[in-house]
Parts: C-alpha cells; sequence; structure tokens
DNA sequence: CTGTTAGCGCATTCAG
DNA sequence: CTGAATGCGCTAACAG
C-alpha cells in the first residue's frame, strides 16, 4: 500500500541525500555519480515513487490538458471529430476536457472560461449554431491559443479547420441534376454557421450552371431542433410543386424529414429522396436510405486542428494562425 | 489587450500593498479594510486579473477535474451517459477529461494512468470488455476515488453504478414468451463483462418459468466486433430449428445481426424479430425495429456515479464505497 | 559529482 | 487591519 504523498523529499531523507540529488536521479540528469542514481531508483520504484503533477504543472506553467467544446457529444459527427483529436493529441502526451455547448451561446461563453480556469493549455472549438457574438473568444484567445474545426469562425487571429462545402454541395447537386433532378430543395442550417452560406451558395452554383431557375420557396433554413425540421419539411410538402429531392443540411435532418414524409404517405427514394451532410454509419441500416451522402471526415478535422493547436501550443513565439481546408467527398450509395 | 501573466504580487507593487492584502481583499476575507478591499478588487477587474488555476491546484492538491474512461465515445449510449456526467459534475465546479478504452485492456490501463499522471482528483470508468486484469485499478485507487459505472467491477473497494439486468432480461424474456415465442436466442457479450452474466440468468430464468428447455444452441457469446455478430447470426440461422426471435446484447449487434438475416431474405418483424438492450434514439428510424428495447437510462448512470465520485472526493473520511442500482425498463414498440 | 539556494503564485500563519 | 514569513513539490542556477 504506497504512500499517495510520497515525495522527492522523504526519499532524501531516507537516504541521506539533497532533494536536488533525488531530482537528478529521476531524471537521469549526466551529472550524478550512476551508484546514487541506481540507488535513488530502486528505492523510488520500491516505494511507488510518483511526482507530484500539480507542482509540475505549477512549476511549467503548463498543463498537458487541452479543452473542447462541442455543440454534442450524442451526435455521432462530433465524438468521431474527438477520436481524431483524442489520437492526435494523446501522442503528444496531452489529454482533452471536454464540454458541450449544446448550441447555445450561453453554455459556450460558461465552457470557454471554465476551461480557463481550470488552466488547459489550448482550446478547441466547434461553435453553437446560437453564437452569435464573438467576445468569449477573444477574450479566451489572450491566454491560451484557440483553434476551431468543423464549426469555424474565420477570423485572422484564429486557425481553424474545416471542410470545403461549397465545393460538397455543388458537386451533390451536379450528381442529382445529372440523375434528372430538378425539383432540389435545400435544407439548410441556421445563418449563424458559416457552412450554412457555404451550402447556399454550392446549390445555387449547381442550379445555376444549368440553367435551373432557384425557388425561394425551396430554400429553408433551419434552427436544428427536431420541431424546426418537422415545421420546415411540412411547408415543403405543402407546397404546390412538392420537391423531389431534398438536399439536407446533415443527417439528423434528414431522418426526421423522412419521418415525416412517411407519416405523410410518401415512399421514400420513390416519391422523395435525399442527399445529406455527415455520412453517420447508421445510415446505411436504413431499408431507404439518403442517396447520397457527403463524407466531410471528421476525424481527420479533428485530428488536424489538434495538430495545429499542438504548435501553437508548443512553439506559440513562431505559431502563424491559418486554415486548413479537408476535401469532403460525395458519396453515391 | 490583458497581461496573461498578471499576479497579484503586481498588483500588490501597483498599489503599494502586501501580496498577503491583496489575496484577502480577492477572497472577500472578514480580516480587512473595506477601503482596501475595494481598492484590490477595482484595480483587479480593470486588469483582469484572473488567478493563476495551476498555483491553486498546486497548493489546494486538487485540479476539480475527474477522469472518465469508457470503452467508445461513438456509440450513444456512453456519449449519453457522459452527458449525465458532464452535467452532475459541472454543477459542483468539475469538469471531465475523457479517454477511449476501445474495449482494449492494454488501452484502459494507459488511459488511467495517463489520467493520474495528469493529476484528476477522481475516476469514472466503464469497463473495456477486454479486461481481464485488475491491477490497473488497485493502483489507481492509491492514489484517487475510482467509481465504476455500467460496466463495473463488483468489489467491495468499489463504488459501481449499474442496471439491474438480470431483471431486464427476464422482463423481456416474460413479454416475448407472453406473445407466443419460444424459439429465443441470445446473442449475448463477452463473458468478461458482468452483464452478460446476468443477461444470461435473466433469460434463463424466463424460460424455466414457463418450462421451456434451453437450448444450447441458441445462446451465443460475442466479442461485440462486427465480424463476430456476422459470425454468430448466421450460425444461429443455419441451425435446424433457428430463432424466431432474438434477444441481442445492445442495439449495434442487433442491427448488425438484422443486416444479415436481410441479406439471407428474411424479413424482419416477420420471419425474425429483435429485442435489444439500449434504446438508442436511431432505432427509432428503422422501418422494422426491434419489437421491444430494454431502456437502461445512460444518462441517469452518469450522473448518479459522478455524485458518488463527488461524495469520494469531497468527503473522503466519511466516504463508503457502495452500489447504486438503477432500474431499466422494458419498451415496447 | 553533489549540496545549497531561490523561486514559480498563492494562502495562511504569525507578528505587529 | 496589514505586512512579513513560510511552505506546498519540484527544477535549475549557482557554489563548491
Amino acid at each position: 500500500m504506497q504512500n499517495a504523498n510520497l515525495t522527492m523529499k522523504k526519499i532524501a531523507k531516507e537516504l541521506g541525500v539533497s532533494v536536488s540529488t533525488v531530482s537528478r536521479a529521476l531524471q537521469n540528469h549526466p551529472r550524478i555519480g550512476s551508484l546514487t542514481r541506481e540507488k535513488v531508483q530502486k528505492l523510488a520504484k520500491e516505494l511507488h515513487y510518483q511526482p507530484n503533477s500539480r507542482a509540475i504543472n505549477f512549476k511549467n506553467n503548463k498543463s498537458f490538458n487541452v479543452g473542447v467544446v462541442l455543440p454534442y457529444l450524442t451526435e455521432q459527427y462530433f465524438s468521431i471529430a474527438l477520436t481524431g483529436i483524442e489520437q492526435t493529441l494523446m501522442s503528444k502526451g496531452y489529454s482533452m476536457v471536454v464540454m458541450q455547448s449544446m448550441n447555445d451561446y450561453e453554455r459556450e461563453s460558461a465552457a470557454i472560461e471554465s476551461l480557463i480556469k481550470h488552466g488547459v493549455d489550448g482550446i478547441l472549438v466547434s461553435m453553437a449554431s446560437e453564437t452569435y457574438n464573438k467576445t468569449h473568444f477573444n477574450n479566451a484567445t489572450h491566454k491560451v491559443p484557440i483553434v476551431f474545426f468543423d464549426r469555424v469562425l474565420k477570423h485572422p487571429r484564429y486557425s481553424a479547420v474545416y471542410g470545403n462545402i461549397t465545393k460538397a454541395a455543388f458537386d451533390a447537386m451536379e450528381y442529382l441534376i445529372g440523375k434528372g433532378f430538378t425539383e432540389i430543395a435545400l435544407m439548410n442550417g441556421p445563418n449563424s454557421l458559416q457552412s450554412t452560406e457555404e451550402r447556399l451558395k454550392g446549390y445555387i452554383d449547381g442550379l445555376k450552371k444549368y440553367n435551373i431557375p432557384v425557388s425561394a420557396s425551396y430554400i429553408k433554413n433551419l434552427n436544428l431542433t427536431k420541431e424546426d425540421t418537422i415545421l420546415k419539411i411540412n411547408e415543403l410538402l405543402d407546397l404546390e410543386n412538392p420537391p423531389k429531392v431534398v438536399l439536407a443540411f446533415h443527417d439528423y435532418i434528414a431522418l426526421d424529414a423522412m419521418q415525416i414524409c412517411k407519416e405523410r404517405g410518401l415512399q421514400i427514394n420513390r416519391d422523395i429522396s435525399f442527399v445529406t451532410f455527415s455520412n453517420l454509419s447508421f445510415c446505411s441500416y436504413l431499408d431507404n436510405p439518403p442517396i447520397a451522402t457527403v463524407e466531410q471526415f471528421p476525424a481527420e478535422l479533428g485530428a488536424q486542428a489538434a495538430g495545429l493547436l499542438l504548435e501553437a501550443m508548443e512553439t506559440p513565439d513562431t505559431y502563424q494562425p491559418r486554415e486548413i481546408v479537408v476535401e469532403p467527398k460525395l458519396i453515391i450509395r
């Protein structure tokens, strides 16, 4: 039963040497007698000595913890991103403190503050959809570096890793138009998210390229709640000319929308089809899955963002904030 | 642009008072002049003073971080549990450092060690299915309290929060037998998990109560990989008397098994049905979902475990390790 | 090669 | 009411 508060001091006293000798022996410092070294290391092992991490954190002013703030852990997209982050951080001895914003500005802001208070060395953020105010980021960045991933804030002060959504949306449109679809609706996200604008641009670019008129009634902004999804899909289905295919902000939107379609007697992939962003694994278990989906490689986004953050934390003097774009891929089912 | 390394010392110098005066003023210590207090607090606010958390951690020998080790973040069951944990911890000012074991003993062991090294105040664990050796827990528990949730280690030294799986399995069996099923297979987990044994007991108890013979060929242990699921469901379907319903260890097993059934030309819920544990949200989007499922309330399990850990950390002298059982609920679809 | 000293930021004792 | 001194555990500069 080893002592939980075993310090170098005690080892030193036990052995009749000084604390600094113990310190040097334990870290294989060159200027130490091999005999002393062995003696110290032996006793330390016997007593299960473990350095007090809090003292080391204090001394080095570093915790080897990074904070991660994201909307929902329960959205598989983000838990996959976390996996990429964990992997990258782990390889450098860092671990991650995770907090959910639940798309709420207040929670996000509180999370950032709390992380700073907990002494993380850096922060990774995927922004809440309700975030309208950026002061919490600006305050935090004076203390530790911040890197955004997926739901990013584009600003020269911040690094950001994100997918080329405009291109992905455009590719999806080309695919659909190539399949003969023209009545294509867009169930987009909230305007607070950068990627909402990008999806819209890809959508419109696609229509324009093939001279298909843009119909405002086919374009819906959602706030990412289930209720709003239900509202908006019903609006689309109530149109005189309901869409034959829907490009959905992500899989969760599509699933809820599909549910409504089915309830209204439509058959998925006959009366109406879906194309989605995310490519969540469980969609492959559906009998009538989305006909195509944009894989955004969340693990890669997370890993790249973690890589940038590591650089920012380890070489702050030379680090230049920058952006990394990961190319999504359209997957046809 | 506030100084990132603003210490009490600087405030003290600026104001021509001593550091201890600043310290007292900032924490509203009783023995301080209200004038001095105001003066100090005003300047501290102006300069955006924030106490150095690492110094405080060091001084108090406490980090307000707890570690959480679980199999997979990407399994929604665990991310829901995390949400319960986060909520409970947050209310007491703690945050969580998350690590995935990926059901691997080595990873789990390394995670525990790493958490200790990172200086967490306590650890929550949902065990890896491959964990055969408990020394990593025993070593860690000398340094910080450990509480298990869901996939628990039952031992008087440890606290544990888990569902009454035996009862839940039994209830499921009664339901199925009541519906007229007798050819009921059990796709169970690995023997390393406590809950595997419990499912088996509930399964057998159910059969026995209604005098249905227990057939060894209907009982399969899986290692929770997709490959093994495919192997075992095929074995079941290849029997002379294939089962009419399968009680599955959890939803992911059922989904993969269903896929194979469909590939083999069976129609779900006509030729073969499933009952599962977990009740993951996306199952409700399936055209032919499991006919019943055991809701285990992972958020509740996580929250209760976090509550026990908080008690263990905050009142270590009086804390008695104990177990909390959360009653699952059979949900009929 | 090893011991002594100093200091990281803060809270807390002990003096005044 | 306030200041000076102490120590938390560890590393590192400085002496010897």
